[in-house]
DNA sequence: CAGTGAGCGAGCTTCCGCTTGACTT
């Protein structure tokens, strides 16, 4: 008999609380959610006021039985789910699942895990909050309905498997719409100025100064006037302005804010940065990794400032309130923090330190006081032009958090100004060394990284801690999105220069627009965000989890009744699915491109079965017609913007392109890849060397004759006693083959000296290992 | 391992949020 029965959502967090409570107390965790709807239909009774049907999972069946047990053995059971709508709703779930009754079970929460807190916590039990659970119903089925309504369409109209969903396909909207904000940017150019002055001061000592211009010059025929008149000008000084500034640390971590840094500063992506977190949180070393408050505990809050008074001296602490500019946040654990902030180092591999430190670094720095900044600016006159030189000058008067802490930005920095400038006084007269204009060009906005999608989702009150990483994954898996680098390109930019009275014009080149794990949208992906935006904009709208928060928020406060609610969306809803499915044309992205010049049958492109396709002449059910030809665009390949030129090209594959030993070469594209297929055996083209549209044939032979070479070499050992089994060379070193399985060869063994006897001894040690796993 | 794409139809796919392991190479 147990007198006391805690259920909390993660075994980590019971682990912790079963310290502080005494023998009394058995904690014990639900694992997240333990009942969902029905997966194998709607799950949802429309007809009966949208009645859920709930079951067990499978996964989940072990966890509850194990309950069940406990609870029948408890005096009181306490349930300390977490304090917000899915907290209550996981509450509620128990509460069914496991038959409790009212008299013994009491719901608690906490916002901290400290003996006080869990103490107080137990005093002020109360029930289970209905209409906090309603909302989580709300919320629940409407995720559901949209789901589960809007997929099947996606199979019928555009390619089976597919998916929709409120969170993932306005994410894949996201990406989209930027990407044809990209297709569309139309660079500007401009000038800018800047010129390197001589000054002397009062010691006749010469300094010099970097200054600019500040507005953009449009064309270089003003450049050109300018630069002509600065050749008679002078420019003196008219003004010195000090400005101090101050700079703000940032609040300690959330969810978004981790991965958003991780991926800034280590590299990491979402779900890396997501599993490295969850190590250091089952191994007691930070808090709760999921969570999209900024608040620190008490208790944090005095082992920050025993760091940074210790580290640091009282002058760099200020100990500060953060709140949360985040309207969806529902603020259920503490901000990411580490669980010990006076360990500033930890034990675990390179990428668990590495995030610690991160994690603990915004923590204490979010504690420190600001850093104070003197800005100046010196502006220039000059005598024959309105325009005028600014040059400025940034100093670090106290470095506050700074010393510990600077929080990366997407954006670019500002290479001008920064750091001290020479002594200067008003009415100093200046003296051009070079006066410089830089041919500048508009740049797009920047396609989306997984990290930055996911602070975009944040703003928009899209998507939870629990799900960023899993919703960034589903839009890849599904195709939608891929992640991916780009080459850059070689642009030209114009340099003029008036040196000495000179000047002089240069046409320089520079490489630019190289990018790195850029998220942009696949083919298929615009073609379900175009057909979803067209029957279903109000749900692919950038408001729509907005404005239905509000809705959920009623009925949490208890205004609103959760089936009303739902029944009123439904109604508009539900009808758009229908016409959608009866009425809407089949969609897959069909683009004209033009005439085939050979046959003057049009060329489309469209979606196929496996993926994007080119085709020459219309699908016809008459025997006497030709069948149309096809061609699968390749990959990066953009349905929206390739050319029937580009189009044609990718039908001159397969290529003959001439004899070698009397049999034909023949170039072509499988799904591997550019091969070349000779006497019935396929021979790879070199990734970004060889282009199968040119490849001639003395390169083709060389290809050959390359591979037959390294096959040669590939059999070390064969065996009489058994054709099957061999010893190769392959791409990780020597291995054993028999019977279409592959064995590694120990290391430190030479492949030479194995026998048949010590080979099949190898295999049968393997085969062995896999039937009995140890543990 | 080295393209496939007609049309028919069976049977499959799918959501978001809360949580961990269980898997393979």
């Amino acid at each position: 008999m147990i007198d006391n029965l805690v259920i909390v959502e993660s075994p980590a967090k019971a682990r912790t609380i079963e310290k502080f409570l005494g023998k009394e107390f058995q904690v014990k965790s639900s694992m997240g959610h333990i009942r969902d709807l029905s997966k194998k239909d709607l799950g949802i009774d429309i007809k009966s006021r949208y009645k859920p049907k709930y079951i067990i999972p499978d996964d989940k069946k072990k966890v509850v039985s194990e309950l069940k047990k406990l609870v029948k053995e408890a005096k009181t059971v306490w349930l300390a789910s977490d304090e917000d709508r899915e907290g209550e709703a996981i509450a509620w779930h128990l509460c069914e699942a496991l038959n409790l009754n009212k008299e013994n079970t009491r719901r608690i929460v906490f916002h901290e895990i400290t003996r006080n807190a869990i103490t107080n916590a137990i005093k002020n039990h109360r029930g289970i909050d209905y209409n906090l659970v309603d909302a989580q119903q709300a919320r629940r089925i409407l995720d559901r309905l949209v789901g589960f309504e809007l997929s099947p369409i996606l199979w019928k109209k555009v390619k089976p498997a597919l998916s929709a969903g409120r969170v993932q396909s306005v994410a894949v909207r996201l990406i989209v719409e930027r990407e044809r904000e990209i297709l569309n940017f139309k660079y500007i150019s401009y000038f800018k100025i800047s010129a390197i002055f001589k000054v002397k001061d009062k010691n006749n000592r010469i300094y010099e100064l970097k200054a600019e211009i500040q507005d953009k010059i449009e064309s270089e025929k003003e450049v050109l006037e300018l630069l002509e008149k600065f050749k008679i000008a002078t420019f003196t000084i008219t003004d010195i302005t000090k400005k101090p500034s101050r700079k703000t640390p940032s609040p300690p971590f959330t969810t978004s804010t981790l991965q958003q840094e991780a991926s800034r500063k280590l590299g990491f992506s979402v779900s890396q940065t997501m599993t490295i977190a969850q190590r250091l949180y089952e191994a007691g070393k930070i808090t709760y990794m999921r969570t999209d408050s900024v608040n620190l505990s008490d208790t944090a809050l005095h082992a920050v400032k025993e760091v940074v008074s210790r580290e640091y001296g009282d002058k760099y602490l200020n100990i500060r309130k953060y709140k949360t500019k985040s309207k969806s946040a529902q603020e259920a654990h503490e901000a990411i923090r580490p669980a010990y902030p006076a360990k500033q180092t930890i034990s675990g591999n390179n990428a668990e330190k590495k995030l610690y430190d991160l994690i603990w670094k915004r923590t204490i720095a979010s504690q420190m006081s600001d850093a104070l900044i003197e800005k100046t600016t010196v502006t220039i006159d000059i005598s024959n032009a309105n325009e005028k030189f600014l040059a400025t000058g940034e100093i670090l008067t106290f470095d506050g958090f700074l010393k510990l802490y600077i929080e990366s930005t997407d954006d670019e920095v500002d290479e001008n100004s920064k750091g001290l400038l020479p002594p200067l006084s008003v009415n100093d007269l200046l003296i051009p060394v070079t006066i410089t204009a830089t041919e500048k060009f508009t740049s797009h906005p920047p396609r989306y990284t997984e990290a930055s999608l996911v602070k975009k989702l944040e703003e928009l009150g899209i998507g939870r801690p629990s799900t960023y990483a899993p919703t960034i994954s589903t839009i890849q898996q599904r195709g939608y999105v891929i992640k991916q680098d780009k080459a850059g390109y070689e642009r030209k930019y114009i340099l003029l220069e008036l040196t000495d009275n000179n000047i002089n014009k240069e046409v320089n080149t520079e490489y630019v627009g190289t990018v790195k794990a850029k998220l942009f949208p696949d083919n298929i992906g615009m073609i379900v965000n175009d057909f979803l935006v067209r029957y279903f904009s109000d749900i692919l709208n950038y408001n729509f989890t907005a404005t239905i928060e509000e809705e959920f928020d009623e009925i949490a406060s208890g205004k609103k009744n959760w089936t009303d609610m739902i029944d009123r969306f439904y109604k508009q809803f539900h009808p758009k699915v229908v016409t959608t499915l009866t009425k809407s044309e089949p969609s897959k992205g069909d683009r004209h491109l033009g005439e085939d010049p050979e046959t003057g049958k049009p060329v489309i492109v469209k979606m196929g079965r496996y993926g994007a396709m080119a085709q020459i002449g219309e699908n016809t059910s008459k025997d006497n017609e030709e069948k149309p030809r096809f061609a699968s665009l390749r990959k990066g390949q953009n349905m929206e913007s390739i050319t029937l030129e580009e189009a044609l090209q990718l039908f001159s594959l397969p290529r003959n392109i001439g004899q070698f030993d009397g049999k034909d070469l023949i170039v072509s594209i499988g799904r591997f890849g550019p091969y070349i297929k000779h006497d019935s055996k396929f021979y790879s083209l070199k990734k970004g060397v060889d282009d199968p549209y040119s490849i001639d044939i003395e390169r083709a032979v060389e290809i050959i004759k390359e591979k037959q070479e390294k096959d040669k070499n590939k059999i070390i050992k064969s065996f009489k006693e058994e054709p099957e089994l061999m010893i190769l060379n392959g791409r990780w070193g020597p291995y054993i083959t028999y019977k279409k399985k592959n064995f590694r060869v120990p290391k430190k063994t030479d492949p030479n000296s194995l026998s048949y006897e010590d080979c099949i001894k190898i295999i049968k040690e393997v085969e062995e290992r896999k039937k009995s796993p140890e543990k």
